[in-house]
DNA sequence: AGAATTACCTGAGCGC
DNA sequence: TGCGCTCAGGTAATTC
């Protein structure tokens, strides 16, 4: 379940290791995912170079010079780099081969990735065009959220989880943040007041910018992705003591979303 | 327009 | 051992 701290750490090794590289060979193993792999992705990539990964939201940019590789890896997804060709495995579904050795594999056991390719600037194709603010740029401020907030009655939670309102925040992080800021999740989100916006957007950050700073809530190897739950405070912690109070953490549903907070430290 | 619901997909965990 | 069930959840599509 990579959100934005997982997929920033998998585009700076990605950028490390891939900048500048020839694309060889391009093999779909598995052309239908969430939507289809396009075919055209096999006679179109080899030869053009990997100019830079960047990152919007939990979208990786491939720049391949006049073109550019879409890939967002769902619940599930994971891209491995390994030395060279191997023997694919079960779920994986999307193979670069570069000259000289890296193979760049798509991962993914339960088929929510994406996969896509477009020539024109990123920002202007259907995928990314109603993504919000990156949560981590100065644009996602206390006046933005309070805005964003007036006349939307659905949890602020739910609101945070929308990525046409900022880019990039998942249930967990969701969770996180609410509980740093001492905001209750199921607070209709117009009920937020200036400060309370201001101090959610701090919490974000902050939870964000941790997470991505400490290596992740996982470690990303070259093979898979290691979990560390006791990371989060209160994400998996149902009924677990909060490690503010001392009080049994409360666990609810929010849009049929797992959603754990301390009734006593958010309000 | 905003909000709620469902589909997509498979492995893990659990009760029996 | 194995069956059936629930859950995990980002996003798009659908419906109200």
């Amino acid at each position: 379940m990579p959100e934005l701290p997982e997929v920033e750490l998998t585009r700076r090794r990605l950028d490390r290791e891939l900048k500048g590289r020839r694309i060889e060979q391009v093999v779909i193993r598995t052309p239908k995912l969430r939507s289809p792999i396009p075919a055209e992705l096999e006679s179109c990539l080899p030869e053009r170079l990997v100019c830079v990964v960047e990152r919007r939201g939990k979208y990786l940019l491939f720049d391949c010079g006049g073109g550019w590789l879409i890939i967002h890896l769902g619940m599930t997804g994971f891209l491995r780099l390994l030395p060279g060709m191997t023997a694919p495995g079960k779920h994986d579904h999307f193979d670069i081969l570069f000259a000289h050795g890296p193979l760049l594999r798509l991962h993914d056991p339960r088929k929510f990735s994406t996969v896509a390719w477009t020539t024109g600037a990123p920002a202007t194709n259907p995928i990314l065009a109603g993504v919000g603010p990156e949560p981590l740029t100065p644009v996602f401020d206390a006046a933005y959220l309070f805005a964003a907030t007036r006349s939307r009655r659905v949890a602020v939670k739910q609101l945070l989880m929308n990525k046409a309102i900022v880019a990039g925040i998942g249930n967990i992080y969701a969770n996180e943040a609410l509980f740093r800021a001492g905001i209750r999740p199921d607070r209709p989100a117009s009920s937020l007041n200036h400060s309370e916006c201001g101090r959610l957007v701090t919490a974000i950050r902050e939870v964000l910018q941790g997470s991505i700073d400490q290596g992740s809530a996982y470690r990303v190897t070259e093979e898979t992705v290691v979990y560390h739950p006791l990371n989060f405070a209160v994400y998996g912690q149902g009924k677990a003591p909060c490690i503010c109070c001392g009080g049994e953490l409360e666990e609810i549903r929010l849009g049929n979303r797992s959603t754990v907070y301390c009734p006593r430290c958010q309000h």
